[in-house]
DNA sequence: CGCGTAATTATGCAAGTGTATAATTTCTCC
DNA sequence: GGAGAAATTATACACTTGCATAATTACGCG
């Protein structure tokens, strides 16, 4: 034990600012943007409160920087199993419905943190700029999805349809994905996912069966 | 003019709450519930922050009342056109699909306030009860509609069906309602309700066709 | 008309807020 | 091992918050 009572110990830029991050979206989630506050994530986080304006300029800023981590990480958990298919188009698409429906995506946090960015998001700029983008990404991902399963199929839709289909398709996959996280228990394991897959499947005329992970 | 420069007027309890809840949820929807302070909301009530505590015990009650006024108006939005119809059962969910997905329900405003007291219902147990018994309403009066519809189309279904197509119903409202009110440009009017008819008679195999409205 | 009472305003307070700045502590480098 | 610099803590300040309580004002009723 050399002198275990020092008072604190000297981290990286990058985990300090990382911890940061985590305890602001902790207390985000739990409390909403204005109910994170720099005393409540200083505490979180393990550090005296002075040490936020050291490495954010602003509380804002550190706001920001969490919603754009929790965006990242959010994309990332959607895209990555289904990009990560080999197969055909249409598993594919059952892969991105599977992900997009079971944890870690469906989970009361991300919805309580999305909730409680809403606000924030449709009046700061930039913060506004990262949501569309995401959201952006995430409808383009799924038309195309959706495109290139029906053209595998020998059924091609036109480009108002594809939006059509887009659009609904994204909108089942968000409604339970809200109703998932917002009512956790009400729910069997795996079931959000075949409702999601029956559901693209009627919208689609697609056949999303479920597939025999080959891991 | 007899005298116009008196201090104030006095007010039936009734209009005066009534002020207060509007101004309540206005400043719920802009800033958050912790955003909707007590003097702010006694300013765009237009009366001076004593007077909210003569007739709320507390901000907290001032909150749940307002939470309340607004799930009672979502409510009666969504079930009147519905409930309206003397048509087939199929009518009826016709008209409850559009009613869901048209204004005053689809709003950027009732997305604001529906996020902005999410955290709150999470822990407040009254708000919470007000949530659950909103939300049980409106899947089991879905769940209604479409067993009424099915029936009449000779094609009953089994209650496990059936709580499936409500829920997959339920998500697809819910999610084309928080996107038309999250990015209310995004979508030509009519367009929504068009694209929730189509869904959900994908996924139910019931055909909604746009009625023409009699008067 | 004027009196009483309830509605409304006015004022005050203790706690919490973000931020700024000074005082310490740790760690690196020679 | 000790000086210098950066990380971290400590302290302070002006402002906002919800709530309480006292001081006014409007209006119904005799």
């Amino acid at each position: 034990m050399t002198d275990e009572r020092r008072k604190f110990k000297r981290e990286s830029a990058e985990a300090r600012k990382e911890a940061l991050i985590l305890a602001t979206l902790e207390l985000v989630a739990e409390n909403g943007v204005r109910g994170a506050t720099v005393r409540g994530i200083a505490e979180r986080a393990k550090v005296t409160q002075g040490l936020i304006r050291h490495y954010f300029s602003s509380k804002e800023e550190l706001i920001t920087a969490a919603y754009e981590h929790h965006m990242t990480a959010m994309t990332d958990q959607t895209f990555a199993p289904a990009a990560g298919v080999d197969g055909t188009a249409l598993d594919r698409l059952t892969a991105f419905v599977n992900a997009s429906l079971t944890p870690p995506v469906v989970d009361p946090r991300s919805i309580a943190l999305w909730a409680s960015f809403l606000n924030k998001v449709q009046q700061d700029e930039q913060m506004k700029a990262t949501h569309e983008r995401t959201y952006g990404y995430f409808r383009d991902f799924l038309e195309g999805l959706i495109a290139d399963a029906l053209e595998e199929g020998n059924r091609p839709a036109a480009p108002a349809r594809l939006r059509q289909l887009a659009i609904a398709c994204n909108a089942v996959i968000d409604g339970l994905w809200l109703e998932g996280g917002a009512l956790p228990d009400a729910f069997a394991p795996g079931e959000l996912a075949e409702i999601g897959r029956q559901s693209v499947a009627a919208i689609t005329g697609l056949n999303l069966e479920q597939e025999a992970e080959t891991a």
